[in-house]
DNA sequence: TAGTTCTTGACCACTTTGGTCAACAATTGG
DNA sequence: CCAATTGTTGACCAAAGTGGTCAAGAACTA
């Protein structure tokens, strides 16, 4: 039971748009070497993401992605959603009689209840929210670290 | 995110046991029969769980799986981690460092809210708890089923 | 010793996930 | 109109995970 590193990418690029709102558009490349996130990759979440209304796309010379909605309205729930990753638990809940246990399933209650919870949290936390206690971060790439730590990469 | 059937699998499983706890040890073929799971795949989730103590297996002749521990004290976190799948859900929660975001990172705190949320609901929920409030199903197999509602079977 | 039942390693098909690349469409500046 | 820039999209791809099967083997009882 893992969240798709996929959605940790939208949410953080969401986040640094939040943090950038006022410079205009961003590329997806800028967004893609801060945050280090995949460029191509990033592109193609953006887009997503762009087609849902959460993020407005504007392509050429000075193009690049904004906030489609204010950083508060923008949930973590929808963007999952957005992304096509619903945060269902187990197939039974939505679609009684999915098995044969149907209506005498003493599980879908603890499923349903797991799902409730989850996207409770989600949905209360919007863009805004992260991008308040984010700290901003530059465009210098990673590997020089200011930070005394030495810090590990994920391969 | 979601949540894997083989956990939904082994949850039936435990609970078809507590159910039979006064009637001997249960063969993995007949609990597979009741619960509708694939017979070769359930005898690999009880192995696993006998190897974690849930579940208590014997072989030979009158062998079969009894539960390893009072069904009270069987929560559905445990069982999810005795089958190794951790409700982690984002991988830098438990590893400061993964990423280059490292200790300034806004995010960390939702997704471990998250996890905490799912991981409470899970340890307060007991295989007796659902043992209590499931019907105990009989040995016939699905397709004769003496309700009224046609049922549709997972394809 | 025979039969029963769990155990385990080897496979397998299928799907999802993360990721790349190239062609293409739109937009802007000159 | 041209060239450069930037997003869009379809085709692909490798790797991992998931659900599942099979057969050989080990343990146990009668």
């Amino acid at each position: 039971m893992h969240v798709p590193i996929k959605v940790d990418y939208a949410v953080r690029a969401l986040v640094d748009l939040a943090q950038h709102v006022d410079s205009g558009p961003e590329r997806a490349a800028a967004v893609a070497q801060r945050q280090g996130i995949p460029e191509a990759y990033l592109e193609r979440l953006l887009s997503t993401l762009n087609k849902q209304g959460i993020v407005s796309s504007q392509r050429g010379p000075q193009g690049g992605h904004v906030l489609g909605q204010d950083a508060a309205d923008i949930d973590l729930r929808s963007v999952m959603e957005a992304l096509g990753d619903t945060v269902s638990t187990v197939s039974c809940i939505d679609d009684p009689g999915c098995c044969f246990h149907s209506g005498a399933c003493g599980q879908r209650d603890i499923w349903r209840d797991v799902e409730d919870a989850v996207n409770e949290i989600l949905a209360r936390t919007s863009i805004a929210d992260l991008a308040k206690r984010t700290p901003v971060v530059g465009s210098e790439p990673p590997s020089a670290s200011p930070q005394a730590a030495p810090v590990e990469l994920l391969i």
